[in-house]
DNA sequence: TTGTTAAACTTGACGCTGTCAAGTTGAAAG
DNA sequence: CTTTCAACTTGACAGCGTCAAGTTTAACAA
């Protein structure tokens, strides 16, 4: 035996003989072949038991580690949030930016965050988990913050004069989250027609909200990664 | 015999002797139906099997009238839009309505009508239909005159002064439609924490749209119908 | 009046789903 | 070496959409 002893029993999912008990890190793996299963084919298309069969274990093997598929959700999304406060503070929280540089970047990339991870963002800010009180408490201390951030930067334009400022801060969040949100919904759920001036629509948003004339919207910084 | 035949036969349906074949309405029947226990239990808990109990039938009966369970959804929310049309023409072509009080009563009456037909909007402009080219071509012969129509309405306030004129109408008008939608899906899929600021919420658009003071923004109109 | 036809509706069956209860396995602790 | 208990499996159930094949019945023809 040179392998991992551990490894070694969590491999070989096609093995007939009878030696698939996991005790391995089988919570972390359902997880993560559910992200992905989802952001193949949707979260309609995510079922216990295929996922299960992919993983290798029997088809109620994940009720040790989520007390239903509801849970299971919930754990996906706050995964996701983890994941988008992490690249917003990574793209946002830059002090050489302007204001101005801050507002175009948070909106193109909140659009792009959701257009990459359509199903992600689907099950994060959708009806699946919100809808009927279906939230744990675990999602929830995740998702407030990111929404409270939002609030921060809000201010932080107003202050700066980016947007008006003789307007109530928290309405103005909310409008500019609807403004990028519905954007991001009817683009990821195929509602506009010419998905390709995306990008056109969020300048034109961008220049709708902080007033300047479209020229001046563009600028010249490179979003590709 | 004093009653219509035909409204006997389709009548009873905990009749006990065996004579529920319908011959009657049944295609009306079963999309009435189906709307309503939408908008009561969510597209999720729409079954075409509880839909034949409730409407009296055998489980497999409305293949008759629909191809399948996407066939039957894409009738319902072709209905939703026949109806949001009705309903926007009644309240914003009135000529004595000034821009200024058409855009206002198009933010609140788009996000109302929403927010009055949740599962129906849901099924209207929601993933379920669009995502995967699932509608068909009757729902597409009515949801395009629809964006047509608020095309229209943008260009209008274009032209009269209340919005950026020197902006791209289209663009313009995708903005607005995500802005609507945008706050309209926070509302009803239970994400904004305080739905009972909506109203202010649409106000602070109208503001940032408008670039009125806020204090302008306030109609002395009653909504309430 | 009787026979035919075709549309309207039913029954049976299949594979899929989430989930509960009860049984089995096997590593680790005594 | 035995006990224990978490990890995992198997069996079962009700529900789902949908197809194929059968039954009913209104309407029309002779």
């Amino acid at each position: 035996m040179t392998s991992n002893p551990i490894k070694n029993s969590v491999s070989n999912s096609t093995n007939s003989t009878k030696s698939n008990y996991h005790h391995g890190d089988l919570h972390q793996q359902l997880l993560n072949k559910a992200t992905l299963m989802i952001e193949e084919g949707g979260i309609e298309g995510l079922s216990l038991r295929k996922l299960a069969t992919r993983v290798g274990v029997s088809r109620t093997a994940s009720y040790h580690y989520f007390k239903d598929k509801n849970d299971l959700l919930c754990a996906i999304a706050e995964n996701g949030y983890k994941l988008r406060i992490k690249t917003a503070l990574m793209n946002l929280n830059n002090d050489s930016l302007s204001a101005r540089e801050q507002f175009h970047f948070f909106v193109h990339d909140y659009v792009r965050f959701a257009y990459e991870n359509q199903e992600l963002y689907e099950l994060m800010f959708g009806r699946a988990i919100w809808k009927q009180q279906n939230s744990t408490q675990a999602l929830r201390d995740v998702a407030y913050p990111c929404f409270q951030y939002q609030l921060e930067l809000t201010k932080n334009w107003q202050q700066n004069g980016l947007i008006k400022s003789d307007e109530n801060t928290l309405r103005l969040a909310q409008v500019i989250w609807g403004t990028v949100h519905g954007i991001a919904k009817l683009l990821i759920d195929g509602i506009y027609t010419h998905t390709s001036q995306v990008e056109e629509i969020c300048d034109s948003a961008i220049a709708l909200f902080t007033n300047m004339a479209p020229s001046d919207v563009v600028l010249k910084v490179d979003l590709d990664s």
